[in-house]
DNA sequence: ACAATTAAGTGTACGTCATACACAGTTGAG
DNA sequence: CTCAACTGTGTATGACGTACACTTAATTGT
C-alpha cells in the first residue's frame, strides 16, 4: 500500500540491480564473509578462462570455497548474476571526447575500444540482455558513442539507430569469431586453420553452376588470406577484418550528413 | 590407412551432416518409423512456439510420442540437431537476380528477406554456429547476397567482408528485439511498453551532467516514438528501424565503389 | 547483561537436462 | 531358417538451478 504494488516492470528491477539501489543499510545478522562483488568477480574469472558455459552456480561456489546455496545470499538468481557480470565486463572507460571535434576519428576510436573489450570477454556477447544497456559502465559507453554520432550532425534519433547498428556489427562479429575459436580449441587447431578447413569443406559442395559467386570466392582464396600481413595484434578472425566495413559505414554517415547540410537538416 | 585417419576436421563433419552425406544405403533392421526430418521439424515447431530454450531432447520426444533416447537414432547429439535446425530454418529461397542490374535494390531486397526470415525464427540467431554457413539453404542465401555485392563493383574479398557485416547487423538486431520480446512476454506487456519502461528506468539514473547526450535522447523521447506511423508490419522493435542504417551502409559502399572507378579499381 | 530478532552460510532435496549402456523386438541377407 | 544389423525402450548417471529448513553469529531493545 506504500509504494510497491505494481510488478515493478522488470526494467526498474534491472536498474536497481545494476546501480546497487537494492542494498539495505547495515543489518543485524553475522557479517557477510562473501560479497556480491566477489561472486561476480569469480564468475567472470571462470568465464574468461573457460567460457560462459563453464559458469554454473556450483562452479562459482567451489572456486570461492563456499557452498552453492551461499551465493543466493548475494545474488537472486543466476540470471541476475549474468546481468551483473555483463555490466562489470564493461569497466574500462570509453575514449574521452576529442579536443579537435573530429567525429570520424572519435567513432573509430570508440569502435576499436568496444571491439577490444568484447574480444577480451567474448562471453559477454552471448548472454541475453533484455534491451539496451542500463548499468553504469554500459551507459558510459553508450554516452561516448552517442556523443560522437551526434557530433557528426546526425539528429539524436538517427544517432541512436546508428549506434545500435554499430554495436550489432561489433557484437555479432565477435560472436562469430568466438564460435570459430571455440571450434578451433575443440579440435586443437587455430583460427587460421579453421578458416582453411572451412574453404576445404565448401569446395566439396560448391559448384560453379549453383554457387558461381561463392566458387569465385574460393578460387581467389579469400578465406585463406587474412593472416598474411598486418599489425601484430591480428588473430586471423573475422574481427580483424572489421576496419574496412566500419569505414564504409562512416562514409555512409558522412555522405548523409553532408547531403543534409544546407537543405535545412538531414531529416528529409 | 585408406581415407579417414585424421579426426575429420569438424568442418568436414558439418558439411556431411548438412548435405546428408552420412546416410548409409537401405539397411537391414526394422523400418524406421521416425526420421531425421521429422525430428528436426518437431524441434523447430517447439522453438517457434516457445523459444529455443524450450527445445530439449525430452520435449521433442514427448511431442512426437517417442522416448527421449529414440531421437539419438536419427541425430548424434543435441548440438547436431541445432545445426540441422539452423539450416532448415533458412528454407525460403533468397530473392532471385534482378533483370535490371540494380545492385542497391537487390541488396535491399536481400536484407529485407533475410530480416524477415530471422524475425520469423528469432531463435535461429541464438544458436552457436561454428562459422559461416555450410548448409544448402545457408549457402543459397550467401550466394545471393554475395552476387549483389560483387555486382556493385566490389572485389570479392571486400564483398565477403560487407556480407559478414550486413549479416551481423541483421542478426544482432533481431537478437536484441527477441530478447526484448522475451522480457515483454515475461511481464505480460508489449514491445512498445518495454521501450517505454526502458526510458522510465533510464530517467532514474541519467543525469545531464554525467550523460548529456543520453539525457538529450530522453528529452526528445526518441525511444517512445517508433510505433507512431509507418507500414502495418511494424512491431515496434529495433528491427523496424533498420532501413535507415542499411541505407547508410549502402551509401558507404556506393561512395567507395564510385571513388575507385577510373583509378584502376577500388583496392587502394 | 540478556533475550529477541534477523541475517549468513549449510545441507538436503527436487525436477530437469544430455546422454551412456544394455536390452527387446523387427527386418532383410545369406 | 539363421544370423547380423538396426530401431526403439528402459534404466541409470552426473550436472544443473533453486526451494526450504536448519545452525550459528551478530545486533538491537530491554
Amino acid at each position: 500500500m506504500t509504494t510497491d504494488d505494481a510488478p515493478e516492470s522488470r526494467m526498474t528491477r534491472e536498474v536497481e540491480l545494476l546501480w546497487g539501489l537494492d542494498a539495505s543499510p547495515p543489518r543485524r545478522g553475522p557479517k557477510p564473509r562473501l560479497s556480491r562483488e566477489v561472486v561476480i568477480g569469480a564468475a567472470i574469472a571462470i568465464a574468461d578462462a573457460e567460457g560462459i558455459e563453464a559458469v554454473s552456480m556450483q562452479r562459482v561456489a567451489k572456486e570461492l570455497g563456499y557452498t552453492t546455496m551461499s551465493l543466493y545470499r548475494h545474488v537472486d538468481s543466476k540470471e541476475d548474476l549474468l546481468v551483473l557480470m555483463l555490466d562489470t565486463a564493461m569497466d574500462a572507460p570509453p575514449p574521452p571526447p576529442r579536443s579537435d571535434g573530429d567525429w570520424r576519428a572519435g567513432l573509430e576510436e570508440w569502435c576499436r575500444g568496444a571491439l577490444e573489450l568484447y574480444r577480451a570477454r567474448p562471453w559477454s556477447v552471448r548472454v541475453a540482455s533484455s534491451g539496451p544497456p542500463v548499468g553504469p559502465n554500459g551507459l558510459r559507453w553508450m554516452e561516448a558513442g552517442l556523443r560522437e554520432l551526434v557530433g557528426s550532425g546526425l539528429p539524436v534519433g538517427e544517432a541512436v539507430q546508428m549506434l545500435v547498428l554499430l554495436s550489432a556489427v561489433l557484437r555479432d562479429t565477435v560472436r562469430l569469431e568466438a564460435d570459430m575459436s571455440r571450434a578451433a580449441r575443440a579440435t586443437g587447431t587455430t583460427l587460421v586453420e579453421i578458416e582453411h578447413d572451412y574453404s576445404v569443406g565448401l569446395r566439396r559442395v560448391v559448384t560453379a553452376e549453383e554457387f558461381p559467386t561463392i566458387a569465385l570466392m574460393l578460387e581467389e582464396q579469400v578465406l585463406e588470406q587474412g593472416s598474411g600481413a598486418g599489425p601484430p595484434d591480428r588473430v586471423g578472425g573475422p574481427a580483424d577484418e572489421l576496419e574496412f566495413g566500419i569505414r564504409r559505414i562512416l562514409d555512409g554517415i558522412e555522405a548523409y550528413v553532408r547531403a543534409g547540410e544546407g537543405t535545412g537538416g538531414p531529416s528529409s
